[in-house]
DNA sequence: TTACCTTTGCTAACACTGTTAGGAAAAAAG
DNA sequence: CTTTTTTCCTAACAGTGTTAGCAAAGGTAA
């Protein structure tokens, strides 16, 4: 009985090819001009096929924010490994994070809403990302005398500030030098630490 | 000769009512429903009325951007004229950027592309905004003994700290409690000013 | 092999969107 | 009363997401 098997493997191919088309015409022109009828004309499948496998639009486009928050997690684990103590680790995971950010604006659009209608409860997919930060940030601060601070309190602060740079270098593309936007989030980033101190 | 002034006053109010129902759409249900053909059924006239008015809808959308810019920077000088020493200009500044965020969502939505594809040189008028905090910025690096702190930098990271702030509540909705919020906002322009110093 | 049934994938439509060409009607000028 | 100009509308073009309904192909059982 291996016929079901091998439907259920080529109807998996055709999703996967939907999904790589889609994440080509994303990568190329922005979440903006991602149209179901382009992909059934890259799948070489009529419209309708699309359907059989996702939901609507939408649900291929959060397939790839998911993946972007699964990636941005691996990323920042990765740098918190390699770093010493745990204040060289926040600054570590400050840079992969605007790193990531900088490298792959298609899922950053995507992640974030920058340019988004729906964020039906995008901020859910974080997984991981948040334990990462509010860990490293306990231990900085269990180090202080002042014992009792509101780490998750911290924790937005730490992330409203790497949103904030990423989504102004975002937006305004050029116009400002690479310099500068790195400057600034040492410079923020510093400040934060400071401030847990 | 007073026809053809009528006939432009005439014009001219007809642009007004575009605007007027336009703005009243985008406010009740965010710019993404804007549409060019509710528009003109809004103002009863025919679509082609309205491109004799705007050069397309984009054109519509960045004139409310520009009202919000105007707002905004006005919102913030009166919030700095207001304060005492530049300490607690900044403090007030930053208050007034998050309570008009928050009470201005489908302005600022529009102002920083929180969902725009365009963002066409959206950043040019920012007109006055970023004179009075850098300003502000410059006194307070005046009384500290490190005299040549990048007051263009620190002007950035500023604005960073308080637009990630603003565009992840805005983002994320509910979610999270307005206190929190409030105290992030604090606790980060604190600890910016701290690292002034 | 034939009859049946299920799955697959298509055409075509619906209801929208922004934008514009071209013509009719109204207003002003001669 | 004509002629010219301005105003404004109809209708089309080229798109968009989404879905109903049907035809053809594939596998199953008699």
């Amino acid at each position: 009985m291996g016929i079901t098997e091998r439907r259920i493997r080529e109807k998996e191919k055709v999703r996967e090819t939907i999904i790589a088309k889609a994440w080509e015409m994303v990568q190329a022109d922005g979440w903006e001009a991602l149209s179901i009828r382009k992909i059934a004309d890259a799948i070489e499948y009529s419209v309708p096929v699309i359907y059989d496998h996702f939901e609507n639009k939408e649900a291929i486009l959060s397939e790839f924010a998911k993946e972007g928050f699964r990636i941005l997690s691996k990323k920042m684990e990765q740098a918190k490994q390699k770093a010493a103590n745990p204040v060289e680790q926040l600054k570590a995971m400050a840079d992969a994070y605007w790193n990531f950010a900088m490298k792959n604006t298609a899922y950053y659009r995507l992640m974030y809403g920058v340019g988004m209608q729906c964020c039906s409860g995008l901020g859910k997919d974080k997984e991981g990302f948040d334990d990462h930060v509010t860990d490293t940030i306990r231990q900085i601060v269990a180090k202080t005398k002042y014992k009792n601070t509101n780490v998750c309190l911290k924790y937005h602060t730490f992330w409203s500030i790497l949103h904030g740079l990423v989504s102004i270098k975002i937006t305004e593309q050029s116009r400002q030098d690479r310099e500068l936007n790195k400057l600034v989030l040492q410079d923020a980033i510093e400040g934060f630490i400071k401030n847990l101190k």
